[in-house]
RNA sequence: AGCGGGGUGGGGUAGCUUGGAAAUCCCAUCAGGCUCAUAACCUGAAGAUCGUUGGUUCAAAUCCAACCCCCGCUACCA
């Protein structure tokens, strides 16, 4: 019996959480408090929605409402959906709170006494008519490197140079327009490095934490810490408890941390016993866990160990429990699907344990991962409703059908003992995993003692016993039934909705949550009567992305170069006219590869209807196709002369938007050598795919349109198939 | 290009920190069994140059170096 203390990184109550959120750092919280709480140690869970900072004020700017509404609004959202998740906290509050703002107050208060903190005075532009200091991305004003002259305070699009607002020439607000002025500005700073020595004392003591959170912030310890300001001036947020700075708010990054200690305070409050939250804290016994995701490392294992460090007497993270990524790439996941990924979206279409289930199975615990739809759908089907669902719903509805009663257990042989001992080597395997944060192995061992039920069902058939010994039937019976209680019992920090239910099923009094571990030795109540069972899960059902329709989003054109200039402003650029109709310009990286004068007798194939960007100065209205794979690059072309402005339509209805660059890059064009054989095939580098397009000539590469197992040659009107200007090996993707 | 994460049977993966006999599991394939169960379950088989090259070692999927490829974020990518 020890306690617990489940911290989990504060959703940013700007939108809707999704399954990254779930997957990265409220799930495996979760799980791990539910399992804590399951073998009786005393435990509790906290976040809330972190409201402040500059994205939510910007959100409300464009809403014309109050920054308070947005983080109200999405709090509200957020909480439905954790709560919908089966995500048990004993308190998620947000950081609005007056017991929030007092905590952080107070902390900032002993961190500034202790002479933790110090103020340093900036030049930073305000705008007297908006009677505020403006945020850098506020401003607006002519680059000083390429002379943009909608750069931004932060970064000039344009030329994507970093800059500092005060670069800018002819500064202006960019929410009224107006002149602004350079104002010094005072703010304090945390005075990071000096923790530098105390904080590597600290990780290096910490050999239980992931691999890569300890050496990601070995790492960051040993570039060097920087001061960093911890107020800022803007409206929204936490005032700064100091004289003269009632126009200023601490900055986001210092305070929410601090939520975990004023979400704790909070719980002690509202039941009541003020005091119990130091026994959280400050009592050394306790082992305090951070989940998170590992764009939030740094925040928890150096930030607020200095802030705790600085504060004194208040216990650091035991372990920081940063996951990875779960990638949504893939095209798979785009809207035109009908299916979002965010969790509110997702849960109309799916129950809560399936989806829990899935992203457990998934869980990006050591490096990234994907989810697709056609993945789900796969472990969902085949794992959890044929071998989790199926075992606990055939041992059911035979025992319902047969007896309608839970059946009397009579002596047991050497393998019902056998079976009953694999229930305990579960037991012990899931507890060591999900003692050491393994989130996927501890489900893997619920899911192999599911496996293992359905091997010793088959073993003992009772379909054969129920004719010939029905008392042996029923002690057999029996044992698989004991195996469903400890798969409620065992399943239940993963899937609790669907725990609940096989626990009533089984014929059990009460929850799983109140039998705890225990529940596994707790007796079945024999001559129980038994209700019809229905199945726990059933198969889900996925869109599959069908065809090549997303490539007719692009409309390709024949172009002829007219003329080709190196760019004014980058080394490795081209600036081209080429001629697809009428006249473009387009700006290539091609230096490396071509010189201008073996450019300029090209004919290309262009994306035509590309959303236009501005490289480094200079506007570029479209996109030459060439495929590229390591050292090499080589230009489409079509195998004989076509007119400027020919459509290359592939056979495909034709765009008629403007895609953006994003979409463009999510089409899979590749390198295909043509393999002959009906239908023919295309061999694509890694795989061979079938070929939709019908002539051609076998073993001459051309340029395909991927699309799972199928492709399509690229070509003109005229069956005009695009090939490239030099050798490049099959499988090079064109970009 | 920079940062991060990877490349293991047809697909998806475990193992790599702390080298060591026949490399894990799921899906697909093939052969069998069963018929209680949601065409679900069970058994068996085939199938892997562990990205490439070099190094360390008695021994490398595992450690070191270089290179190639893939994914995500960023960008003088278009």
């Amino acid at each position: 019996m020890s306690r617990v203390l489940v911290c989990v990184a504060w959703p940013y109550a700007n939108g809707p959480i999704h399954v990254g959120h779930v997957t990265g750092s409220l799930l495996p919280a979760d799980i791990f408090a539910r399992f804590n709480r399951l073998v009786g140690n005393e435990v509790i869970m906290v976040s809330g929605s972190d409201m402040h900072g500059a994205p939510i004020t910007v959100s409300a700017d464009k809403e014309k409402v109050s920054p308070e509404e947005i983080a109200n609004r999405y709090h509200e959202i957020n909480l439905k959906a954790i709560n919908d998740m089966g995500i048990c906290f004993d308190m998620y509050t947000h950081t609005h709170t007056e017991n929030h703002g007092e905590e952080v107050r107070k902390v900032f208060v002993k961190l500034m006494e202790d002479g933790y903190l110090k103020r340093m005075t900036t030049p930073q532009y305000h705008c007297s008519d908006c009677g505020r200091f403006l945020p850098d991305r506020y401003v607006e004003g002519r680059c000083p490197h390429c002379s943009y002259d909608r750069a931004r305070g932060d970064q000039c699009d344009s030329c994507g140079m970093d800059l500092n607002a005060e670069e800018l020439i002819d500064a202006r607000c960019q929410l009224c327009g107006a002149k602004p002025e350079l104002r010094d500005t005072e703010h304090f700073f945390l005075k990071l490095s000096g923790f530098t020595d105390q904080l590597l004392k600290y990780v290096e003591g910490s050999s239980h934490w992931r691999p890569h959170v300890r050496a990601f912030t070995l790492n960051v310890l040993k570039e060097g810490l920087i001061d960093r300001p911890i107020t800022r001036d803007i409206s929204w947020g936490v005032p700064v408890p100091v004289q003269g700075f009632e126009s200023k708010r601490i900055y986001v990054w210092f305070e929410a941390v601090i939520g975990y200690l004023s979400a704790t305070k909070e719980w002690a409050k509202a039941k009541a016993s003020e005091d119990d939250w130091s026994r959280y804290w400050k009592d050394e016994d306790c082992r305090s866990y951070y989940f998170l995701g590992k764009d939030n490392i740094v925040f928890h294992t150096i930030i607020w160990p200095a802030i705790l460090l600085g504060n004194g007497g208040l216990n650091l993270p035991y372990d920081v429990v940063a996951n990875q990524f779960m990638n949504l790439g893939g095209q798979k996941f785009s809207k035109s699907m009908g299916v979002s990924i965010d969790i509110p979206d997702l849960l109309t279409k799916f129950s809560p344990d399936v989806v829990r289930y899935y992203l457990i199975a998934n869980m990006p615990e050591f490096k990234d991962s994907e989810f697709s739809w056609e993945d789900f759908a796969q472990r969902t089907n085949g794992e959890l409703v044929a071998t989790y669902g199926n075992f606990i719903h055939r041992t059911l509805s035979f025992t319902f059908k047969n007896y309608g009663v839970v059946p009397t257990r009579g002596a047991l042989d050497e393998r019902d003992r056998a079976a009953l001992e694999r229930i305990s080597r579960a037991e012990k395997d899931m507890r060591e995993s999900l003692s050491a944060c393994r989130f996927r192995d501890a489900m893997k061992s619920v899911m192999d003692l599911a496996q293992f039920g359905n091997q010793y069902f088959d073993a003992v058939a009772p379909w054969t016993l129920i004719r010939s010994d029905k008392e042996r039937c029923g002690t057999v019976l029996g044992v698989s039934l004991e195996i469903c209680k400890a798969l409620a019992v065992l399943g239940s920090p993963f899937m609790p909705f669907s725990s609940e239910k096989i626990w009533h099923d089984v014929g059990m009094e009460g929850s799983v949550v109140e039998s705890g571990w225990n529940g596994t030795k707790t007796p079945l109540k024999e001559g129980k009567k038994m209700e019809k069972p229905v199945p726990l899960f059933a198969k889900v059902e996925v869109p599959l992305s069908g065809g090549f329709a997303k490539y007719s989003a692009l409309d390709l054109r024949i172009g002829k170069v007219i003329e080709v200039e190196r760019h004014p402003n980058a080394d490795k650029l081209y600036v081209m006219k080429v001629d697809i109709g009428r006249p473009i310009t387009i700006v290539t990286g091609l230096k490396d590869f071509y010189s201008a004068e073996e450019l300029s007798s090209k004919t290309l194939v262009i994306v035509s209807n590309l959303e236009p960007a501005k490289l480094r100065g200079v506007k570029s209205e479209g996109m030459l196709l060439a495929a590229e794979v390591g050292g090499g690059l080589a230009l489409l072309t079509p195998e004989s002369d076509l007119p400027p402005g020919t459509p290359v339509t592939s056979g495909l209805e034709v765009g008629s938007k403007t895609i953006s660059f994003k979409e463009f890059q999510e089409l899979d064009i590749r390198v295909g050598s043509l393999a002959g054989g009906s239908p023919p095939k295309l061999d694509i580098g890694p795989r061979t795919v079938s070929c939709a397009t019908e002539r051609g000539e076998v073993g001459r590469k051309y340029a395909a349109l991927v699309q799972d197992e199928s492709a399509v040659v690229m070509h003109a009107k005229g069956d005009i198939k695009i090939v490239f200007d030099r050798d490049i090996p099959v499988g090079a993707r064109v970009r």
